[in-house]
DNA sequence: CTGAAAGCGCTAACAG
DNA sequence: CTGTTAGCGCTTTCAG
């Protein structure tokens, strides 16, 4: 398993060629570094050695490893692989490297990780953090030396934040089931801590309060188990009195849909449901969703990674509603 | 953005004590290299200065990266994301970083990331091969630069494998439908060129061939669209013969329910599906799932990469089988 | 247009 | 027990 061929390092082709190893440098950098003979020379013989450039070395001399670190705080969340693919595409168009890592949606195992990943020496650091107020310390700890963005979730510090406009994602919901006539509305899936989802409660509790003043009584702040099952006490006490649900995933879309239905309520016809992140839960169970433009958010992380100027929204990108049973709504969407 | 606090090397360390970086390093390497109050004081010194060490350096020196690639053929696939999760922590416990890349389905993209990986000077290359036999040569490439090892899916090549028991996988579907009183067995998830999924319908065959001759006939080779549409033909032609499915993954576990509910059957009453992967969709969808010991996974490909010896067993890890309503089945499991 | 030389930060002989 | 020295492979002044 150890390396069989022999390295072939940058002085295997400088004296294959004839000339000096800063020559080749210079060649393979590009900046037009030598003759046009020699250059072609030189690249000929280095892919007919198969040099391929020692990228360690290169580091240490540039001190920049063309590596990103990109930390998640959960994997079993199928919205961040969703993301990391988006990410990890754009960033290998780039040419950069990434490596991952899992803070298992703890804020101690997220310092930690935090810590590896500068130790090796990425570039930047790319995260999407635990908890709203206690990441802001490792999180600030790390911008002393890299450059740090902030994804999806973020926690109040003066690293950069890519995410979407929250409150617009909350209008599309509650818009496309006020036009199918529902006025009694609910939410589900709160998560202490998560600044995506406080500030989407915030917005849905702003954006009912003058259409519906019973909505902020209605909101499902606990869930049990695995797949996030509803309370059956928190239904008993909600179940009738509303008929639209707006959540924070479609994991708990999912599971109200089922609670509800379990009940002798009909989904959409007595309570409509709207999830969250369109993953393949909502199109396997037919839960109209809130899709995230994943592709212009990882193009906005990498921009910051990469120091490239990019207009911004200021208010984060616009997300898209993906319209199915559990809403039945058939009319057109913005 | 730029690093602020000024580098602190080896050598600041050195000085600082008053000691040779060589003194300072064969510290840090632990192999109890000076004396009692020098390693103090070294120790207390570099700690007040935050010194980390250079991984860059290092890497440089000692020709290895201790960093792994891991390449995975479909991070949307849930499954992969969960087998990312477990190998993460094991690697990140090893002192490993893990530089994740993805083949998007694609034997190009593949062998593209192969080299990029390569080029980062990974010490191992783990990966989930596209194709069966069209990933070999890149996988083949690689071996001859660094460690490779296979894990869920494999390429036919010299790699090492790491994987479940295909037969016995499938064994436990229908050991316990069977238990159940099914006798007409259906195949479900066929993906040509996927090892796992060529595993799987081959013990299918061979397991169902004395019990059930008529199983042969009902393997669902093609599904339609995102949600692994189960197409109406295949239904018309085999909804009514069939009281039993063992499907590759819980996606189309999920839409043949459906299918089948649909069309007026019940699940699991008329025919009982069994899930693969046991993924939240399963959870959710109350269908009965086979589980991959994914820690186990993940442990014996560490052992590769970190060249432990690990007696492993020698057809692949058992899977368990994780009964939910699609089923019904509440007889005891192995 | 090209070469010589220095050095990124660390570790591993080899002396003493 | 500790210091000196050399060098991993590359890039980058600085000369010529």
């Amino acid at each position: 398993m150890r390396n069989d061929k022999q390295r072939v390092t940058i002085r295997t082709v400088a004296d294959a060629v004839g000339v000096s190893t800063a020559t080749v440098s210079r060649v393979f950098s590009g900046q037009g570094g030598a003759g046009e003979d020699v250059t072609q020379r030189i690249f000929r013989v280095a892919s007919e050695l198969g040099y391929r450039g020692n990228s360690i070395a290169r580091s240490l001399r540039s001190q920049r490893t063309d590596t990103v670190g990109l930390l998640v705080p959960n994997l079993l969340n199928p919205f961040f692989p969703a993301l990391i693919q988006a990410i990890e595409v754009r960033l290998q168009a780039g040419g950069l490297g990434l490596l991952l890592a899992d803070s298992q949606g703890s804020v101690g195992v997220e310092a930690q990780r935090i810590r590896a990943l500068l130790d090796r020496r990425v570039d930047s650091l790319i995260i999407s953090p635990v908890d709203q107020v206690e990441s802001r310390t490792a999180i600030q700890e790390a911008l002393r030396s890299v450059t740090v963005v902030q994804v999806d979730r973020q926690a109040g510090n003066d690293a950069a934040y890519v995410g979407v406009n929250h409150r617009q994602s909350v209008e599309l919901a509650l818009n496309h089931m006020r036009q199918l006539g529902r006025t009694r509305f609910a939410f589900a899936g709160y998560d202490a801590g998560v600044s995506t989802s406080e500030e989407r409660l915030r917005w849905f509790l702003e954006l009912t309060k003058d259409i519906d003043p019973g909505a902020s009584t209605r909101i499902l702040r606990e869930t049990v188990g695995d797949a996030d099952e509803v309370p059956h006490e928190w239904l008993d006490r909600h179940a009738d009195g509303m008929d639209a649900v707006v959540t924070t995933s479609d994991l708990i879309a999912v599971s109200m849909q089922m609670a509800l239905r379990e009940r002798g309520y009909s989904v959409p016809e007595d309570v409509a449901i709207v999830g969250f992140d369109n993953t393949r839960l909502a199109a396997v169970a037919q839960i109209t969703s809130i899709q995230q433009p994943l592709d212009d958010l990882a193009e906005a992380v990498a921009a910051k990674v990469e120091g490239t100027r990019l207009e911004l929204p200021t208010d984060g990108f616009p997300c898209t509603l993906v319209i199915r049973h559990s809403t039945a709504g058939s009319s057109a969407d913005r």
